[in-house]
DNA sequence: CTAGGGGTACAACCGGTGGTTGTGGCTGGG
DNA sequence: CCCAGCCACAACCACCGGTTGTACCCCTAG
């Protein structure tokens, strides 16, 4: 299936002829009726009944017509995402389940009409790379990690502090707990893989570490979080952490626990970021968006790093 | 761009090489290559970074990634809507406002995992025809007129009276009528281009014309329904017959008035038909819905056909 | 009944797209 | 420093998909 047969078969549906499509195509009639009888052949249907003035759609014909012209919509879609000028809000987030991909979702459900992507960058210097070159339109990213500076042409405003949790399996010394001082945390086995050296959010948690003599392995290769809850669900001495605002879809009855974190709570400082001349008219509703949903939350008896942009 | 360039896209961005994703597809690593340069070339963007150690997806790549496999899913779905064995639930309606469209609505937000297609077709004949070689599985007709005997292996039910009601302009004479009673409309100008001789709802018009002395102009042929409206609504001394589940989506400030008719209130005898033998399992899920969903109603004051298959 | 017009399918031909193999260049690791 | 691994470029060739020319079918008008 060929998206100009597509094209083709959907012209000839409207116009009810072969030859009144192929003008409109600019083909000859007969190359038209090629292309139809190469889809036909294709999907062992007939799809049109050609009759002496003209073909219309059999009922398998009327059944593919909607889907044809769906075709052709995703595969404009498609070719707009990376469209340069006029392109879909192009957005980065840090993963597909954090608290920056419900931001979006929700920013997705009061404005339908706004065609986003989501990409997912690893670094903060890609990211900000891509923002000046225009190839990305925000980010959301935690800012003010030492050691690097932001250019001036890069804004940014603190939108979300998302305490983090512990995660445990229910054997887990910790499981039945219904909250936990970050303090008890010390000596535990605190497993979180794919802590990439040089990121801010590798950076956070050194903080953390070094700040509350936390022991935190980031040993092993990242398979996912779904091999990495697989791990803590069944790993009665391991523990990890996860933001609070993470939507996990798990099976029931894994049994796994989520525990908040106390005195203080740990919280990560998302921030949007965005190149100050990007002219993209969908990024000012973003960020009015985010303004006018993310509410300042009370930062007493949470932590942060020392160095996170403030509020 | 092509589908066959889509998926070879796709397996690139799975695979992270050239060459895996080549063998997955059971070509040379080359022709992947000149694949995926064409797909940039028509895209006028790069989609992968080429490293010593395989290629990567660019932002572009990354934004691109989700609408190929959109585009993939779509036409797989299009391919199975023509696909013989195992294809989507075929359901013919008559109009894609009335009030069998309604009701399809209703299923497949009751049943979204079920996949539909949804055609029109003109005569009851074909219809019939169609259920019977299996090329459809369901059809909403109204059932039972004159010498237009169901052959023994199609069953129905009915489902649904749809009560007329009386669709005038602003100017006209009744616009300003809570209700109407049916005999008052003798002498009145009625207009319902698009009543084709010989179907089951022409015979059902003809009938109403009979019995209450109406006169309806089925003059003129029909240019859809957004074209019967708007001379509806121009001209003071027309009206028009409509379902009274249509949903009518028409600019506001339009002035169109929806008037029920009276004693008696002439309903449409909607009825589901379909194959005694149809092995499809959304069949029976569609009756089980409709039977659920689809309350008796009074049949007091209202009319229909004589001949129209008893509820 | 026949002639004509409008419509589609088939045949023959041909150019360019898209596959193949062979080869070279780049890069990171031993 | 060289080798292994991977991608791009070149040359070649088959066949897909376009073109023109023509046959055939059906409906309609005279």
């Amino acid at each position: 299936m060929d998206l100009d047969t597509v094209r083709t078969f959907v012209a000839a549906a409207d116009a009810g002829r072969f030859q009144e499509a192929a003008a409109e195509l600019a083909i000859s009639q007969q190359a038209v009726s090629k292309r139809i009888a190469a889809l036909e052949r294709g999907l062992g249907v007939r799809l049109f009944t050609r009759t002496a003035r003209g073909a219309e759609l059999t009922i398998d014909g009327q059944a593919f017509l909607p889907h044809a012209h769906e075709l052709l919509r995703v595969a404009e879609r498609a070719a707009a995402s990376v469209r340069t000028g006029h392109r879909p809000l192009r957005v980065d987030i840090l993963a597909s389940r954090g608290a920056a991909s419900g931001l979006m979702r929700g920013f997705h459900r009061a404005h339908p009409e706004i065609d986003l992507d989501v990409v997912m960058l690893l670094d903060m210097d890609t990211a900000v790379a891509a923002l000046r070159s225009g190839t990305l339109d925000a980010s959301f990213r935690a800012v003010g990690a030492p050691g690097r500076p932001l250019p001036e042409d890069i804004a940014y405003v603190r939108v979300l502090d998302e305490p983090l949790e512990l995660l445990t399996g229910p054997a887990h010394t910790l499981a039945g707990a219904r909250s936990v001082p970050l303090a008890r945390l010390a000596g535990h086995r605190i497993w979180m893989p794919g802590l990439t050296p040089g990121t801010e959010w590798t950076a956070y948690y050194d903080d953390l570490v070094a700040e509350f003599g936390l022991t935190i392995e980031a040993t092993g290769p990242n398979f996912g979080s779904d091999a990495l809850l697989d791990t803590v669900a069944d790993t009665p001495a391991l523990a990890t952490f996860m933001g609070g605002h993470t939507r996990l879809v798990w099976p029931a009855g894994h049994g796994l626990r989520r525990i908040p974190v106390t005195d203080p709570t740990p919280v990560y400082p998302h921030a949007l970021l965005w190149h100050r001349d990007n002219p993209h008219p969908a990024l000012a509703t973003l960020r009015a968006h985010l303004a006018a949903t993310t509410a300042g939350h009370d930062a007493a008896g949470t932590w942060t790093p020392a160095w996170a942009a403030p509020r």
